[in-house]
Order: structure tokens, then sequence, then C-alpha cells
RNA sequence: GGUCCGUUCGUCUAGGGGUUAGGACGUAUCCCUUUCACGGAUAAAACACGGGUUCGAUUCCCGUACGGACUACCA
């Protein structure tokens, strides 16, 4: 049955680039939707004019679509029936709502200007209190309540601005059943007569929403845990609409918070800290500052949502790991937990870690070869460039990674001879011995018809035991030689791939720095 | 300030009136090893505090503390 079916949407106002927060909510409302063979709709909350960012809105699109949180409908993504997705272009809708509630005695009009309002406020705050237009002080201001009709009717025909506000009744009790924090009742006296409709005739976020949720029959409201305290105004609004038999089941989520100190994630905390707080890499329009993001910074998608899933929320199990099929299947609201999360970059590392490395070789194959294209002048067939020998580097190179790039830059040595060497370690490991121990490897080396590990590695070594030379410093010598540094991977595997020519020039030019250093 | 929400290892969390309070990240140690990783093993590490209720509370209730959100013609 069409009516019955889940719907549920993210609805973002494109004020910036959306950070992982964002990108959470939607995830959720994503999983929800789809374990239910519900829809998930992309709408556009773009009711403040002033906060417009341009690209803002287009970022949101394109970051969804790198995290494979697809929606069916909406802005971006194709028009449903309900469209239009983008408030803004929804304008003419939302006014009839807010007089019908002034109709009913719901709601009523406000002339109140920005200056007088101001004036109230100064008031209040000098009794050390904060001033709310409420059933308390609604009276005292200007507005249709106050002012007999006639005037009322005079303003409003002079065309002197005004704004809807919506009429709450004082001591009353809302409630409702959270699907997060289960039944929360607030008193009425703490809700303010909310601005439901601006005097530029766009509706606020909270007529907007409720409009639109209602119109596009939304049956499910995923949101932040900042919203939790305007809910019970939006509760009331259903009343007084009569909707609320229609009201979607709201959700809220606790928030994302700053790995140190405390206080919810902001955008400045990213880059500060050394971790990307949004998806993609953002340039502001105007600062023309970068804000990094995940895909720039080598994660992939799939470890990005994975992370995000399990920040607030698990299966009820010890599995870290979900493919989306599998989150779908699994995500439940009951195992949010209620308090918020701190995020953790170290894990976000550690997913990106299971990923990257259970990615395929041939995946891992032309990442590196890209990368390896990029940064030498290496001719289209050289050796260093074929499947066969990019295969092997990334075998030796696959249990060290975080990120795909790690591969390039652990494993430069891999694509050119060492610029340096670790003289520190050197210096521990070397002694003049060795210099025999090369005369009689080098030659051997240059006769060797098989150049592999199998056959190199019990050669050196025997060769060392023969000499009565220690293992560790003469490996860790050649080692050096061979890659410039002490630590790296496996010595033999990379011998191998090098091959004869290179790794023997790699030794004669690691004693030939011997030499002239010492 | 007011209102609301929350509080289990450093972090993400499981659990729930009687448990050796479990897992993961990170940290440390050991094993493997030519190094560093990987892998394996082990360890340190938590129920904010105070009152109840109860035979028994980390779990239920109430306070306190602490943290957070909100308190716009922003969302």
């Amino acid at each position: 049955m069409e009516s019955n079916k889940v719907r549920l949407r993210f609805a973002p106002s494109p004020t910036g680039p959306l950070h992982m927060g964002g990108v959470r909510t939607a995830l959720y409302s994503y999983l929800f939707a789809k374990q239910h063979g519900g829809d998930f709709i992309l709408r556009i909350e773009d009711t403040d004019q002033n906060r417009f960012v341009p690209g803002a809105e287009q970022y949101i699109i394109d970051a969804l679509n790198w995290c494979g949180i697809i929606p069916n409908e909406g802005v971006g993504f194709g028009d449903g029936k309900h469209a239009p997705y983008r408030q803004s272009e929804r304008k003419p809708l939302y006014k009839q709502y807010a007089e019908q509630l002034i109709g009913s005695g719901h709601a009523y009009y406000a002339f109140d200007t920005a200056a007088d309002m101001e004036i109230k406020r100064k008031q209040a705050e000098s009794t050390g209190k904060s001033f709310m237009y409420d059933a308390q002080t609604r009276m005292q201001m200007q507005n249709s309540l106050s002012q007999p009709a006639s005037e009322v009717n005079n303003l409003l025909n002079n065309n002197t601005p005004y704004v809807i506000r919506l009429k709450v009744m004082p001591d009353n009790e809302v409630a409702f059943d959270d699907l997060v924090r289960g039944h929360v009742v607030f008193n009425t006296n703490i809700v303010d007569d909310k601005v439901l409709l601006k005097s530029d005739g766009m509706p606020t976020y909270h007529l907007a929403h409720i409009v639109d949720d209602y119109l596009m029959q939304i049956t499910h409201a995923v949101r932040g845990e900042e919203w939790l305290p305007s809910a019970p105004a939006h509760i009331l609004i259903y009343k007084y609409l009569g909707w609320e038999s229609k009201m979607p089941h709201y959700a809220h989520l606790p928030l994302l918070l700053k790995p140190d100190g405390h206080g919810k994630l902001s955008k400045r905390d990213g880059d500060r800290l050394g971790f990307p707080v949004f998806p993609l890499n953002w340039t502001d329009p105007i600062t023309a500052e970068i804000s990094s993001g995940y895909r720039e910074r080598g994660y992939l998608p799939q470890a990005f949502v994975n992370m995000l899933a399990l920040l607030g929320w698990n299966s009820g199990t010890t599995q870290e790991l979900f493919t989306m099929p599998q989150l779908i299947n699994a995500f439940s609201f009951k195992h949010i937990h209620k308090a918020g999360a701190k995020f953790d970059p170290e894990k976000a590392k550690w997913f990106n870690e299971q990923y990257v490395r259970a990615l395929p070789d041939a995946t891992l194959v032309d990442h590196l070869r890209n990368d390896v294209i990029e940064s030498y002048k290496y001719s289209g067939d050289d050796v260093r460039l074929t499947d066969s020998y990019l295969i092997k580097a990334v075998q030796l190179l696959k249990p060290r990674i975080q990120f795909l790039h790690d591969m390039h830059s652990m494993g430069h040595y891999l694509f050119e001879p060492p610029q340096t060497y670790d003289t520190d370690a050197l210096q521990k490991k070397w002694n003049e011995n060795q210099f025999a121990f090369y005369d009689v490897l080098l030659p051997q080396l240059n006769t060797q018809q098989s150049f592999d590990a199998t056959v190199i590695e019990p050669l050196v070594k025997n060769l060392i035991k023969e000499m009565g030379l220690k293992m560790g410093d003469v490996i860790s010598c050649l080692r050096i030689f061979i890659s410039g540094k002490s630590s790296g991977v496996d010595l033999f595997g990379m011998i191998t791939l090098l091959g004869k020519t290179e790794t023997t020039q790699r030794i004669n030019n690691g004693l030939q720095f011997i030499k002239t250093n010492n």
C-alpha cells in the first residue's frame, strides 16, 4: 500500500559543505528506508536566503554520491511526484498553512521590528533573564492579539512587514515517542511563539519542514539532537494543523563530539587536529580557504561510511566491518547510543586500513601505477609499469599500508634508487669486515641464473655464516644499500623484484657511499 | 541564568539486579622475523559521586557533580 510506504528524507540546508555528522544522519535515514523497502529523499532547505552559499548544494549531492547514499528522489537525483524538492521553489506553498493556523486561532500576525525585539531582549537581560516571546509576553508586543482588529487591518493594508507566529497554549504537556530516546515530555511553557513565516514571505524551518514532511508523506524524521528542544513546538504545529495522525516518527541522534576537549564537532576542528570533518574537499567560495575531505585524504568511501555507521550505533554484536547491504540489514534505532560520541581519527584510519588491504591486487596495482606514472618519467614500456612488476610490489607493500597512497610513499625505493642513506643505522651496523663479504657476494650475484628470493636468500645467509659475520649487521646494511632505509618491505622480495642489474648497482653505490664517507 | 538531554576502560561501545563487567581502536610486553609492518599471544585500563529500594546494585529511583544541546524573522 502506497500510503504506508516508509519514506525518509535528508534535509540539509546549503549553507556550506556537509559535514560528517550530516552524512551520518543521511546514512541512518538511508539505511532505515532501504531496510523497509522505502524511499530516501534529498530535500534542500534553503529558506534562509542570507545564508546561501554557492556550490554547497552541489557539494551535498557529490558527497552523497561518493558515499553511496543515493536518494531515489530529490534535488540532483531526479524528481518524484513531490517535486520540487528545493524549499525556495516551494515558497508559495507555505503561507496558506500559516494562515490556516491564524484562522484556527493557533497563530497570529506580529509586527514587532528587529529594534523592538532588541530592546525587549536587553530589558530581559538586565534582570538576568532571556526574553521569550510567549503567552507571558505576547500581549505586550505589537501583534494581532494585542492590537484591535481595526489597527491590525490597517497595518496589513499598509504593507507593514509582519511575521506569523505560533500561538502556543501555556500550561500544557506535549509528549512524543522518540525512536532513540523513548517517551519524551515537555511543558508548553518552555516553548516560545516561534516565527512560522518570516517577513520576506519565506517560512522558517519549523513550518517548512512540517509542511514538506506532511506533503511528501515522510514517515520517519531523523535529525540531530540539537533539534530536541524545539521538538515540542513541532509537535504542537502538527496538532494545530490537524495532522497529528500523519506526524512522522522522530529520531534525535546523539551529536558527534570533538576528539579533544568538549563540544560538538565543528568545521574548524578538522584541520586544527589533522583529520577531515568533511567527506570531500571544500573550497570556501569567498575566502578560498580549503577544508580537507576524506576522499582526498585517501579514505575509501566504504571505510568512511562504515566508520560513521559505528559512531553512535552498533549492531548488537561484535561485528565492526559492514558492507552497505549488511548495514541496511543490521540497522536499528534501538541500538543507537544516547550519549554523544567523540570522534576518534585513529579508529577511522583503522577502518580504512581494513578496506584498503581487502582490495583486490589488481585494483591496488592500478592505483600504484597511476602514482608511479605521476612521480617518475618512465617510458611507456618500462618494466616497472608492467603488471608483473607492480603486482609483486603490491604484495610486498600491502600488509603495511593504511591508505592507497602509502604504497607509493612507503615503497618509493622499489621505483627509484635511494637518494639518501640512513647514516645513523649504517654507522651502527657497518664494519670494515663487510667489504670482504661484498667482494665475494657481488661476483656470485652476477653469475646467478635465476635471481629469485629462494636462491638469493640462502646464498646471502650462508655466506654471512661462512664468513663469521653478524647476520643482523650485514643484512641491515644490505637493506640500506638497496632501499636507503633501515626498515621496509621484505629484503629478499625486494631484491627479487629489482632484479640483478639494479640490485648489484645499488650495492655498488652503497659501497661507494661508505668509502667516500668514512 | 533557564529548559531539555546525557554519563561503562584514554576513545567507540556490549551488557544489565547476583558476570572473572565482554569486544574494538589506541598503548605496553612477548612470539614470529633480516628490519619495520602483518599475524599470533598476553597485559594495563571503566560502571562519575551520594543517598535510597533490595538479601543483593554498575543495572531501578532521587539528588549532586560533570558534560552537551537549545535559548534568532539560522537551520
